[in-house]
DNA sequence: GTAATTTCTTTACAATTGTTAATGTTCTTT
DNA sequence: AAAGAACATTAACAATTGTAAAGAAATTAC
């Protein structure tokens, strides 16, 4: 894994935040102390399915995704990559036990706060809030771009536009991983590439 | 439809509010001096597609739908019922061009307040903010749990699912709606329901 | 660098769901 | 009350997708 200073993590993470709200630097005082760095290898669980999840995360390097477990399969729920927040967010929000586990699927760089530090910084920087309901607000516009995708489009548009939209992803991810984020099986979703190919 | 007073209407709706944040008598005044009831007969487009979405409506009574058209056919996205905040989230929040239309499946009584009286009321009553916040969480959660739902059960489950969860929406609401909110078409729906009720 | 594991593809078959169209039912409208 | 529209059910058939199993390819671990 590539070496860069704390300095330039917090940096990208004060440009997002901004992206949102400026950010004075006194309340960037107080933020930035509250968030620590840490490293996680590949396959770092960081929230199990019975758990209460502890933290968010925000991800400077490396990819995070959320799984279901149905009959011992693993069913993702979601693939975050860098420049997001990541979190079983249903159990952090509410603080109850999560049915979703929190992976890491590279070797990870993460920015992470845990609910009660969150809770306290939002009454030290009030601001905060705005970026909170932001965030809640791009999260749930996201997830019911999703949901709709999934009511109006086939199995192949919705493949294309993964592909389109995530190319990175598309190499950085396994097939059989993708393939249960978008609701079929791996064998379904290799004869969807070879149809598409073929074209 | 039955007359009920304002006042009334304005109590259920602090209510509702309060069950996220204590609103001050003052705090009070300021915000339900902001939102307008209205009554809108069934059928109703409050919102159509192509237009900015210009409210969001606090349903007092009644049922609205949100839907998407593809090839000339209406797909239900979401179900609207009584102490909901419904609109074209993302139309609105973006302020950008809807792909989606709100209609009232019911005649509806409703509160009502356009964007920029929001953003207004936003800085005037700064707490809003949270209740901003916490309705844009609990609207994730419920999407998260919708597109679960999608990725692990199969079409019996997730009717059945429904069924439990809104009996009275099972009643109120054309069976041909629910089924494409269910991602199913009306006829794989009827066939469900005899399924079932040969149990 | 080789063995072991994981991942991807392919095939044959089964199961589910969509499509179309006909029929019956219920709801609206006048 | 009758006519029309909208809705729900059923049937036959087509298309899509899932399942299971086997082999190929790629990745990981020692």
């Amino acid at each position: 894994m590539e070496k860069q200073g704390t300095e330039n993590h917090l940096q990208s993470f004060r440009k997002t935040m901004e992206r949102i709200i400026p950010i004075s630097d006194t309340d960037w005082q107080m933020i930035s102390q509250k968030f620590e760095p840490i490293e996680v290898p590949k396959r770092t669980l960081l929230t199990k399915e019975g758990q209460i999840a502890s933290s968010i995360y925000f991800i400077i390097k490396g990819i995070l995704r959320i799984f279901y477990t149905k009959e011992d399969v693993e069913i993702t729920g979601f693939i975050f990559s860098e420049g997001l927040f990541a979190s079983c967010y249903e159990s952090f929000l509410l603080q109850t036990k999560s049915n979703q586990t929190l992976e890491a699927l590279e070797d990870c760089v993460l920015l992470t706060i845990d609910y009660h530090t969150l809770q306290t910084l939002y009454k030290e920087v009030p601001a905060l809030h705005i970026v909170g309901r932001v965030v809640a607000e791009q999260r749930f516009i996201n997830g019911q771009r999703i949901l709709s995708s999934h009511l109006l489009d086939s199995h192949e548009e919705r493949y294309r536009q993964f592909a389109d939209q995530y190319p990175d992803l598309l190499q950085r991810v396994p097939q059989h991983i993708i393939a249960s984020y978008l609701g079929i099986t791996p064998v379904s979703l290799s004869r969807i590439r070879k149809r598409i190919s073929r074209k």
